[in-house]
DNA sequence: GAGCCCCTCCCCCGTGCGGCGGAGACGGAT
DNA sequence: ATCCGTCTCCGCCGCACGGGGGAGGGGCTC
């Protein structure tokens, strides 16, 4: 039974965690890493050239981020590799653009080298699993409830439109703080920002407006 | 690296279907097939009796079906085991339900031997990798489409759904006080119920979990 | 280079909020 | 007659929150 090895690209600025993933992966006989990338834009074209079989995703990279690579490979790709987008927290609201943007899977980083390693060739080896069509189908219906929103929601910064998600996710401002990896300060003034712009005076009113306004994609 | 076997129950009305499942899992020598069942309510007795690491369930049996078993499975035991739900048809809506319920996986029975393997060493090892809380989210989200109302609103008494619909306005206690035309400490004592009820931590949950269950008319 | 926006972070301060642990009154159930 | 659930209200306490008023750096445009 010896096949072919799973060739992986990985896309990651960090060069700790390529190092870290790089490790895991080529002690394994049956993976073979082929390339790097350090941004999203890097990353598609790297991916484009060597057409791997998959790719571990980054979601937050320079330039272009993890979500919108895999929305160019995909859409742009005869066949596109499997996608496992890769991140930190398990309640980013990231999970959903993932998967709508045709990501085949979504992995944790606290996910320890076995998780890891049985995860990838998982992803490559089949396409009949565990969620597959079926989860797409999910996010794009999700995606669908793209509200005509409100007039405030384009005076949002790239910042406070994150802010305000968690804020609907009921985060307080320091479990935001921690998920943002960015001090409490520095989440309080979007907050202040926030409520300025949408008109509201606490957090509770500021998601209720964002429920409303259909600012989440759940309305 | 000899981990104890993964213990396995197969629930499935076919003998045929079990059979063959039996086969294949029990080549792998780190796979024990502990188990089976035939229909929904006997896969829960043994489940319950056996506590297997993982539950090969399929959709379609007896009684109660599947869907129903793995629900009551991961509502009363303890620690539930990971279970995946086997099904023919990837587009059925099951996979939806499924999920909501609890089900760790999905697996369609055209899966060829190897894929299964994989994932049922997968779903066991692991709880951080593709999809997994987040893919609740989605299934419940669209659940709430079509079933409304979750389990908490009826327990709520009639003095508490007026202060969550009043809260769910954005308004503070001392409003809602002036509104319902009592004291500042009874809507306090309310409020209170209300997140106890709700499972949730602050209002902002509380009004959160309102929309997301549909407890307001317009949501 | 000046001006502007965005992101980051800091201080102080008042208070709304939620947890904890009560209590009295009413009404329906058995 | 007793019990239980509901609604009403109390005090105390700690903390997260939001307001006010900043500061510094990077990036953009003009």
């Amino acid at each position: 039974m010896t096949r072919p090895a799973i060739r992986l690209v990985l896309a990651d600025d960090e060069r700790m965690v390529r190092t870290a993933l790089r490790a895991i992966l080529s002690a394994e006989p049956d993976l073979e890493v082929v390339g790097e990338a350090t941004t999203g834009a890097e990353a598609v074209s790297v991916v484009r050239e060597l057409r791997p079989d998959v790719v571990l995703m980054d979601v937050r990279m320079p330039e272009v981020d993890g979500i919108r690579a895999t929305e160019q490979l995909v859409a742009t790709m005869a066949e596109p590799p499997r996608i496992v987008v890769v991140t930190t927290f398990e309640n980013d609201s990231y999970v959903y653009d993932a998967l709508r943007a045709g990501a085949a899977g979504f992995l944790l980083k606290r996910s320890d080298a076995d998780a890891l390693v049985q995860a990838v060739r998982l992803v490559a080896r089949t396409d009949s699993l565990l969620f597959p069509s079926a989860v797409r189908a999910l996010a794009a219906e999700h995606g669908r409830r793209a509200a005509p929103s409100a007039p405030w929601v384009s005076k949002l910064t790239g910042r406070e439109r994150d802010v305000l998600r968690h804020m609907a996710d009921g985060l307080t401002n320091a479990e935001i703080a921690r998920r943002l990896e960015v001090g409490p300060a520095t989440v309080k003034s979007h907050v202040a920002a926030v409520l300025a712009k949408t008109g509201t005076r606490d957090r509770t009113q500021a998601v209720i407006a964002a429920y409303e306004a259909g600012f989440l994609s759940v309305g």
